[in-house]
DNA sequence: CAAACATATCAAAATTATTTTATATGAATA
DNA sequence: TATTCATATAAAATAATTTTGATATGTTTG
């Protein structure tokens, strides 16, 4: 039951539904949800952290950089995830996070 | 994504997910949920509040006794419920509390 | 190799959630 | 009607989560 309470705690928070929600279209290093999102970096890792530790999302490391995706679970959690995400629409906040959003960007050279 | 994520965090606190699954079966007073889950009146009416605002449960007044069951609600939420019931064990926890879950006590004179 | 980067981690502060204790309300019952 | 019962609510205490600011680690690049 704790593993239960530990999947729907990390669903539970707004900025970590904006997070799964970019990652929605494919992967993404970390300094891209953090730009996408305007967040501070650490405050991106604690809840990567936190989506990680639930079975949530994956990380891969290319040298400098993580790239986080949704993991490849279980059907409970995919099915969780995939029915929250249709239910979070596309435009996290202002008009620059839209963008962002649609437009995930996956580039490299993150800046 | 507000509601959404006030669902999801219904569901995380395990107290709450015992409460679900005590009611699996049927409607109960709050004495009921109390005895059966042996918790205090004031800590189980705060967490059948937040079940509720979530629209998990539903409640029914009759006379001096309040009966909640789970909630007639929408698909999402009872996919997530009976999901989420389907992977708690019937065994709250302890030998006692065992009892009182499988044969949950719906009489009228709670004491 | 030194500097710049990407990310994680840690401790302290801030915020939020939960528990506890006491009390209030309304219904039933003696 | 006074008392008891079932439940809610409020205030205070405690615990958990989140944010912030600083720093550490490993990687790339000039």
């Amino acid at each position: 039951m704790q593993e239960l309470s530990k999947i729907f705690k990390a669903l539970s928070a707004e900025t970590r539904l904006k997070i799964l929600k970019l990652l929605e279209h494919g992967e993404l290093c970390v300094c891209n949800i953090v730009t996408g999102l305007k967040l501070t970096q650490p405050k991106v890792s604690f809840h990567l952290g936190i989506l990680k530790e639930a079975g949530l999302i994956q990380d891969r490391k290319e040298g400098k950089w993580i790239h986080y995706s949704i993991a490849d679970s279980d059907m409970f959690r995919r099915f969780l995830i995939l029915s929250a995400l249709e239910r979070i629409s596309g435009d996290t906040s202002s008009k620059q996070k839209k963008i962002r959003t649609i437009a995930a960007p996956k580039n490299k050279n993150c800046r």
